[in-house]
DNA sequence: TGCAGGTTGTAGCCATGGCTACATTTGCTC
DNA sequence: GAGCAAATGTAGCCATGGCTACAACCTGCA
């Protein structure tokens, strides 16, 4: 009954609350990023896909997500409705400029995360396996922050 | 069409690309992680909500979200088939043990990469935000990793 | 005691992201 | 050039997580 928490400064240290507004803030850009990871995942193994001396087919990109291809399919139909990607039927997959400029964004985000993980010392399978889901929730002031500890410890011992 | 990659290490530098197998199984923990975040987010906010001298209603919830009554509602009915929570009609909303102990891990893990992402540096306003995310695709070991730096950090200057 | 306003529940809509099953097209091989 | 296997596309299913609109229920206060 009684609202104890009013003054909430964010931290939840012994039974405090944040602020309902800061919570309602945090909550919201999460599902917003949540709107977007696919698109990033496939526009930036579409580019992995065509520059590593191949085509992008949607049967490579199910293989390598581990769905089916008409799931990928669909999906290839919603980032052309979307102006990220170039397809023809029947033929494979190209990125547009702004799919090209998203692709080539979410890589270096998606690489950089790798390194900060290794930099803490996290073994390579693991770093791999969680920067696929961090990195959508990693804004450009935690990358920057992510950038600083690696050139900090770089420079160091 | 030459697939260059085969031998891919897990790292992707100059149009490296990694190995199918290793990627398939990044993807699909990061989808698994999806489905359990919702799930994660909710017990996590109906503890804070009990412990801080209330209870649980589906219009704090809905509030604290910044979503519908109408979703919370819905939501809290496939948390209670999943034995997560416990709610009659027009009742507040419990926590079963299963869900408590869900709500203490995710709260626990909450915390944890808060503290880690101000202790790189992060502001207080976009550790809480990119925490949010971030929680549900942080592994044990990441976490291990994360707690370490701080303890490193604080024995340290 | 009654009722008004807030809370909860229900119905039904939509988009997304999964799937299987089946149809169509392509491109390689013979 | 025909045929076949693989790739692509289509149809239709499902669960999730959003929404609005409306109905039902509680409760505190007049
Ligand atoms: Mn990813
Ligand atoms: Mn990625
Ligand atoms: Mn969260
Ligand atoms: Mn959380």
């Amino acid at each position: 009954m009684i609202n104890m928490a009013e003054e909430g400064d964010g931290a939840r240290d012994g039974g405090r609350i944040p602020a309902p507004d800061q919570q309602v803030a945090n909550f919201c850009q999460t599902r917003r990023a949540r709107r977007t990871e696919i698109a990033e995942d496939y526009v930036e193994l579409i580019a992995d896909l065509i520059d590593s001396g191949g085509e992008a087919r949607a049967v490579d990109i199910a293989r390598r997500l581990g769905v089916s291809h008409a799931t990928v399919i669909k999906t290839i139909g919603r980032l052309q409705r979307d102006g990220l990607v170039v397809s023809k039927p029947y033929r494979s997959i190209f990125l547009s400029d702004a799919g090209r400029r998203l692709a080539e964004w979410s890589r270096s985000r998606h690489d950089l995360v790798v390194k900060f993980l290794l930099a803490i010392g996290v073994s390579e399978e693991t770093a791999h396996a969680d920067a696929e889901g961090m990195e959508h929730h990693v804004s450009p002031e935690t990358l920057a922050a992510f950038e600083r500890h690696i050139q900090r410890q770089r420079s160091n011992g």
